[in-house]
Parts: C-alpha cells; structure tokens; sequence
DNA sequence: TAACTTTGATATGTAGTACATAATTACTAT
DNA sequence: ATAGTAATTATGTACTACATATCAAAGTTA
C-alpha cells in the first residue's frame, strides 16, 4: 500500500484494523444478515475461517469476543449455536472505578440519579406489600446501626437496589448493582452530606400511602444533595 | 474425576470453564489486585502466558476480549498498556433486537420510559435556548411529513434522540441509541396508537417555558400508551 | 426385533512452532 | 557528534498437532 501524504498516513492508522477486528464485524454482519435465531447452529470454526480467509487462530479470537458476551455457544462436537446475548455481562467485567475515565464516571452518576427519578411511575405498578415491608425493614436498619461511613454507604446501596429490585426489572436491577461501586466511589470522594431532608424511612412511608406524585418529590429532596453538585458545574 | 451421580454432572457441566474464560478472569484479578492504571504497561504476551501457565494461544484470546472492551490497546514492539474501557462498546454490538430474549427486550423498553421519566432534571439543568430551538423544528418537522408509520418512528427517535442529547450526557445518550432499535422493533410490533394527550411540540413549549413539574407531567401524558400497556401485564 | 455396546468420525479446546511486521535500541562509519 | 544501519523485541498471523467430548452408525447380544 503505498503512502501518499501525512494525512493518508494518519487515516491509515485511525481506520487501521488487525484482522480479527475485522473478522468480528464480519461475523455479526454475516449473523444478521443470514437471519440466525438463537438455537441456530454456526457453520465450524475450520468453514468459517477459510471462507473468511483467515487462520483459525484469528477466526478463534473474534470468537471469543462473542462467547464473552454470551452470543455464541460451544460445545465440542456438536459445534457452535448462536443464543441469546448477555447485554450486560460485558460491562460488570470492566466496571472498575479506578480505570473509568472521569468523564464517563460522572455520566454513569447521572444516570442512576436520571433512573431513580423516573422509576416511580414502574413502581407503582409493581409494587407489593411484601416488598415495601421489606424495604421498611432496611430503611429502619440504619438508624439501628452506627453512622459509620462504610455502613452509611452499605445502607445506601442496600436501600436503593432494593427499589430497583421492586421494579422487576431485573436488567435495570443488574444495571444499578453496576451503578452502585460507582456511587459508592463518588460518595467517597465528595463526602457527601450526611442527612437528607427526606429519610429512606419518609420514603418508605410515601411509597405505601403517598401518591406517585408525592413520591417522585420525595425522592427529588432525598437526592438534592447530589443535584445541587449537579447545578454547580 | 469420578462422578457420583446425576447432580454432581450437573454441577460440574455448569461450573466448567474453558481455560481461556479462566484466564480473563485471571487477567481482570491481576490488574486489579496490582493497581493498573490507564496507561499502565501490561506484562508482554509470553510472560503472561508463562505465569499463567497456559499457551499464547489462550492467552490472546482472552485478551482479544479486553482489547475488545478497549480495556487493553497493542502496538508491536511496544507492548500492551491499559486504557480505559468503553463500558457500552460491547453492548452496542449485541444490541440486536431478534436475537435478544423477550424479557431482556421488555426490560430495555422500561428502561427507556424510566429514562425519559427521570432526565426531567437534568434537562433543565442543561437545557439551552439553541437546543430547544432545535428539538422545535424537529418537533415542527414531523406535522409536515407525511403520517406514514415509518416516519412516525424516525420522528420519535429524532425527537426523543435529541432530548437525550440535551442532557449533554453521553453515555446516557449512546445508551438510548440503543434503546432506540428496541423501540422501533415493540413499536412496530404493538402498533402503538398514533396520537398521544401531549405531542412533541407540546413538550417542546413545557420545556421552553414550563416548570419542571408541568414537563414531567406533560411527558408522563406522552407516554400513557406505554404505561398502560404495563399496567395490564 | 429391540436394546445395548463398540467403534469411528467430527468439532472444539489447547499447545507449540514459525515467521512477518513494526518500532525501539545499539552500533558503526563518516 | 550525527546520520545511517543493524540487531532486538513484542505483537499479529498462520499452520500443525493432538486431546477430548460427543454424536452417529455399525455391530452384537438377548
């Protein structure tokens, strides 16, 4: 390939691929195109590999890419199938404070405060005596305990992914639980203060006899410590 | 390895795992037991491979999963070195709305409304005279065009796109890009009826000059049809 | 004939070798 | 001292080999 100038030089590196980046793309294009369903069998990594004209060790590491995130199944002798993706297990691998960029930190904040604001309306629906009870219990816990930071944190993160379990929605569910080391991180950097205006426990009461509407203003008071940082930047 | 009897196969088919997942989990340990940092230099191929006791070959494709986090970036002779990953990269390349389970799919679509039921605050921390004026003619646009189903879900994902954009959070908004596909694939399914209580441009005017409360309210109305599609299940 | 056993074939899982390529370092000659 | 060149090193790709699990068919026994 020849090298024409500085800026084809730079578009070659950007758009520079190694083969198994490409070999991936093509697989996921090859799957949706030809219509697989889950349960579908894959042809064998020896088919695929020469059709795509790479050697089996290339096709292996796309491959693997797509067994990490639950896509593809194998089993020996009887091939590879195609199921169902796992859309998050990809993410609570890396979900690692210490290695996410700031930025992308400060977003995932907002979005659990942005999912604990919007899920009241999906609360309501599913919400049971059972569960509030549950919470209630948890929500009383706290001032059982000592107000130590760690616990602090531990109650906080017990309290709220006890709501998003109420949801049962259990991809938001694992979603939050993915959330949470990033609140508990922020939380101890920026110390935040200690008492609210709402009390889990007002929540918990609003949740059983209050409208939707009381509720959702409940829960904006009980998070304006962390919006008013919002406001500030 | 003797087996027992039929429970024991069945634990130990579930517990199997290949070398290759054993080794990523290896690898996502040592660099967090070690403290890698984004720009850390990994360990070369070869003693890696050693210290774990495996050959190159699993090694790499167990890194080809990192890579393709974009958690681990390689150039030759230089060696490997940490970055941070791209938390919804993999979710992006899965997002495929006939392979993901039903429930999986229900559970991205509540997402999506409780979302949309929470970004209320953030939008009006970040809302701008230039970005409500773009959301208007969005908004205007579709009264001219054709009501044809096709549009009509273009225009929403335009419409809602751009909302997700105004929170200036872009993780928030990649992840809605993929929620988008999901919703055009139930709304194409249920038929979802064409006219709502409050219109695109009805929010764009709550948004303009509305109190937060009237915009969530407004955007609840807008909503309905999914809501009370919910509360029947 | 039906049930059971054995054997063979096949696809994945793992190891190892080889070599190309890119990039850094060391060396050499002027 | 500096420009140019050679050696070194780590990744990227290919190929071979073989172990292992499993399915299928052939063969065997009651």
């Amino acid at each position: 390939m020849v090298r024409k100038n500085a800026i084809n030089i730079e578009i070659e590196k950007v758009n520079f691929k190694t083969m198994v980046e490409v070999v991936e793309i093509n697989l996921l294009e090859f799957l949706k195109n030809n219509s697989f369903r889950p349960g579908d069998i894959l042809p064998s990594e020896v088919e695929l590999a020469t059709s795509l004209g790479v050697s089996r060790n290339v096709l292996r590491e796309a491959l693997s890419r797509l067994r990490m995130m639950g896509m593809v199944e194998s089993k020996k002798r009887r091939g590879m199938v195609l199921s169902s993706p796992d859309i998050l297990g990809a993410m609570e691998r890396v979900m690692n404070p210490l290695i996410i960029g700031a930025n992308t930190l400060k977003d995932i904040f907002e979005m659990r405060l942005t999912l604990e604001m919007g899920m009241t309306d999906i609360l309501y629906i599913r919400k049971t005596k059972k569960d509030i009870d549950e919470l209630e219990i948890i929500a009383q816990n706290e001032k059982a305990k000592r107000v130590d930071e760690v616990f602090r944190i531990k109650n906080e993160i017990d309290f709220h992914g006890k709501l998003y379990q109420m949801t049962g929605n259990v991809t938001m569910q694992r979603f939050s639980n993915l959330l949470m080391p990033v609140f508990g991180y922020i939380a101890n950097l920026e110390k935040i203060p200690k008492i609210s205006a709402v009390s889990h426990l007002d929540l918990v009461h609003l949740l059983r006899s209050g409208s939707r509407e009381d509720f959702r203003k409940g829960m904006r008071t009980h998070l304006e410590s962390h919006f008013a940082k919002l406001q500030k930047k």
